[in-house]
DNA sequence: CTGCATCGTGAGATAATATATCATCGGCCG
DNA sequence: CGGCCGATGATATATTATCTCACGATGCAG
């Protein structure tokens, strides 16, 4: 349900002594609500509605808080945000859990997935060059089981 | 060396049956010749002192050819191009070789890496999901060795 | 030769995404 | 009160990318 991840978030921003003002619990209710990834300016628009003065800045101030409390992710490769599948996870500053997303060229569905071996390997490579791994952006395009099916 | 780079881009488009034209060659050549990656625009700039007609479509067009022939990867972070490192892998099966870059936050530096764990680990999370990997972004942020050792 | 398709490019406009800057407001604390 | 700080309002601008129409060259078919 929308309504609880509402109040889940507000719970783990207060945890962490940040504050989910209205505008930004409005901003994650729109992109919970949307049903594929969305882009800064659809979200701008959608805002309008309730608060005829959204201007950019607005919403990039919003998902720049949002990003920092784990509670969306981007998509690089789509210049768009997505609610986190597991918010719950991302509990301390900065430690925001690892992450994939599975995106279909045909019928555009994105899914996050957290894989561990994906998250190791990562991480191993990564030794193996000396780097220390802060996080890592995973997009996977391709096709999805329905699209292949079908 | 460039020019040797150049020249093996060159043939291993005429393997494909493409053309590296002389403006997709100069593209090129400025995009390995930057010691960063580097976005369209700065791009455009510097093709416009030899061709001073030059605008976005020019470039870009460009940049799409390079990258469908593999000879230079984007950077969907930084919304740049580097050179790719290896693209004499690309050659015979006509998709592009799997990738991962590392970012240093600090000093900026990028390094294309080929790790076929990293690869795998892609490949079974997908599978297990059911999804049939088509190409992963792989951008992973973080403090290089010598920025750590600093 | 002529017509026609394809490819690469030129040129101008526009779209889409993101940031900079300054002002304002309200809470909080000393 | 008076100063600080986080959040928002408001305007302008920067950055990245695509659309559209046109033109010349090339290769091939009729
Ligand atoms: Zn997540
Ligand atoms: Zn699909
Ligand atoms: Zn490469
Ligand atoms: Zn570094």
């Amino acid at each position: 349900m929308r309504e609880t991840a509402l109040r889940e978030a507000e719970a783990a921003c207060q945890r962490r002594g940040a504050t989910l003002t209205p505008l930004r619990r409005q901003v994650l209710g729109l992109v919970l609500e949307a049903e594929a990834p969305v882009g800064a300016y659809a979200l701008l628009d959608r805002l309008k509605m309730s608060r005829p003065g959204a201007a950019p800045p607005t919403v990039y101030r919003a998902l720049d808080f949002l990003l920092e409390q784990g509670l969306i992710h981007k998509l690089e490769r789509l210049n768009a945000y997505v609610g986190c599948t597991d918010a719950g996870h991302a509990e301390g500053h900065g430690h925001h859990h690892p992450h994939q997303f599975l995106i279909c060229r045909r019928c555009g569905t994105t899914v996050e997935i957290t894989d561990h071996g994906v998250a190791h390997a990562i991480e191993a490579a990564a030794r193996r060059a000396g780097f220390a791994v802060a996080s890592a952006t995973v997009e996977i395009e391709g096709e999805c089981a329905r699209c292949a099916s079908a």
